[in-house]
DNA sequence: AATCGCGTTGAAACGTGTTCTAATCACTTG
DNA sequence: CAAGTGATTAGAACACGTTTCAACGCGATT
């Protein structure tokens, strides 16, 4: 009946406790990560019980989830409010949503990082739901204006671009990513998957940014390897990994740089 | 100067403790999954002192990490003595690899499951290191032989190959995904991207290849969303998501096959 | 044979999510 | 204005998990 979905309507009496718990989450999370937030720590920074948060949502996991729901209700709210057609648009969604992620990165990552704790198996549905529908309108938007073949499935193209989205992003929840390369990482998958399905019309452009995104990714790698070598923090796997890629470039480009040093 | 890499060369006397905890673990995780595999569990099951496994191993993250090494060390082995060429090879590889991980769903759905529990972050390069040459040896194959365009980056193509594959079998992982799905989805999202960087040599079989996954992929869902439909265990959102679903089908097909029921 | 080193042990400490219970508070009702 | 009623609170208690630590036993060394 209300315009809202899972809370019971019930009003707060005078204290709205449910948003001071959920912001009180909020800043635990963005200021200690993940381990900061324990119901107890929890409970005094909101200023409450410990027993009110297990009252108002059930569990801590439930208190996680809410506040995940809080900000896709918000992000959503942002893509809604802005249709967009092209590949362009999509590609531009695609680098939005990153920058909205590394904009407060200890936060969201500690959310995600949090509720991968909790073992939580709604967070697919949670997080996978409505942002799959964003994703295909963009999709069917390119699809409309002849930039997308026709004759490709617009859920499997959906679902690809997809996995191409959450795959780098887990990998920057856990650490192993920095912000620059996530957001090449992303965007290099997403061009390359439409470049999959592309047509005449957006293969160049698409190829463009495909190339833009590589030489970017490159160039972080380097520096990655060379910075992490100067601190001696390099594990076997990676080193080998510089070889291979060092040995890769230079059986391409004979005359590599190497006289400068 | 040994053939292994990590453990320190030192043999244990007579009762061979670091592998009987391993194997414990392992038959934990498989038996009970990866809430069972707590401490003092996996001491009596291993028939050990609790404070053992914190001897060698350090800490039960360690005990997971050197786990999931062994696994890896074994799959590399399988890897390593089959050399691969094409793209068929390269498919057959990812069909191979979903295999392996569904023949044992509770106890590898465990591992990964209390490993993301932990936390940690060297589950990235422990995973994504060695996996990612053997799929950058694979891709190399196909280019060499003419099947992947010379001007596409092997790295980048390693990198957004390898995400398709990561993330649904994280999503697999958290319980999202059976095992058909994981399948379709990850050969799907292979012949996508690799058809963003196909030659005009393999350019119809990957096309095939992609519409086989995509239709036994729509197929899968169908049945899916109707089984969970049947037992009313169906969210709002996944119930958008099937209207948009059967809109979108409807509006492609005007005949749909509503006479039957 | 006595001593030393070293891995192993059992129990206890510690942290965390969750629940329980009596006391408290606010708001309605007579 | 006072009493009742229900939700809310504070704090302890509980269950369960990881980790630590001092004591122990066993084999090798001198």
């Amino acid at each position: 009946m209300t315009s809202r979905t899972q809370p019971p309507p019930k009003e707060s009496p005078r204290p709205p406790r449910r948003a001071l718990i959920l912001d009180a989450a909020v800043e635990l999370l963005r200021r200690g990560g993940a381990d900061a937030l324990n119901m107890r720590a929890l409970a005094e920074a909101a200023g409450v019980s410990i027993a009110t948060p297990y009252n108002i949502f059930g569990s801590k996991e439930a208190v996680l989830l809410a506040v995940m729901e809080a900000d896709l209700a918000r992000q959503q709210a942002r893509y809604d409010s802005r249709p967009r057609r092209s590949i362009g648009d999509l590609l531009a969604a695609c680098t939005e949503t990153i920058e909205q992620l590394t904009k407060d990165p200890e936060y969201n990552r500690a959310l995600l990082t949090a509720l991968a704790q909790t073992g939580n198996s709604d967070l697919r549905l949670l997080v996978n739901g409505p942002r799959y529908l964003i994703w295909k309108g963009l999709l069917r938007g390119a699809q409309d204006a002849g930039e997308l073949r026709k004759d490709f499935d617009l859920d499997a193209l959906t679902i690809t671009v997809c996995q191409q989205l959450s795959a780098p992003v887990m990998e920057w929840v856990l650490e192993g990513l920095d912000a620059p390369e996530l957001a090449a990482r992303s965007r290099l998958g997403f061009a390359l998957v439409l470049l999959g399905a592309a047509t005449e019309r957006s293969r160049t452009a698409l190829e463009t940014e495909y190339r833009k995104a590589q030489q970017q990714l490159q160039a972080l790698w380097q520096r990655n390897l060379q910075r992490r070598l100067a601190r001696g923090a390099l594990s076997p796997d990676e080193i080998k990994l510089y070889e291979d890629q060092l040995a890769m470039r230079r059986e391409l480009n004979p005359d590599p740089t190497e006289a400068t040093s």
